[in-house]
DNA sequence: TGACATTATACTTTTAAGGGTATATAATAT
DNA sequence: ATATTATATACCCTTAAAAGTATAATGTCA
């Protein structure tokens, strides 16, 4: 799944509205509405920083062989 | 691991330098070394780019609770 | 449907990421 | 040891990411 998609939906499940998840994990809230919007050209930091406010965190997968 | 980590570690099983490696997966050649050398500001479209040309990708994992 | 809450879009500034290339440093091999 | 190859660092420029805030659009629910 898309990064920012999955953002979207772990921050929906904490209850908090972009404004305060953002002002809570000391992101800007341009950066969180961006992120959920799937923008491409993020951070990787900013994204880290999301995530680990979150409990979660990024891993290198290989991908599937089709 | 940390990404920048895993790529460097990557590229050496394709046996390509960094130079070659640039060129092929069609990023700067600065990235790459700024990626290996694990700085945390650069930018996800590019880090996709990198693990996409090696064969994997990124993934949202929760972390393990201690 | 209308009031309220939330999210998306727009405007602008500052800062630094990404880029090529040249040179220095380090690693490898003969 | 020294020649060769690879990686790291430095210089400089262009572009756009990140930021706050204001306003528009959308969603929610009584």
């Amino acid at each position: 799944m898309i990064i920012g998609e999955k953002v979207k939906q772990l921050r929906r499940k904490t209850n908090l509205t972009q404004v305060e998840f953002a002002r809570r994990a000391g992101i800007g809230l341009r950066f969180i509405r961006k992120l959920e919007q799937k923008k491409p050209t993020v951070r990787l930091d900013k994204v880290n920083q999301v995530l680990d406010f979150l409990g979660y965190h990024l891993e290198v997968i290989k991908n599937e062989r089709k």
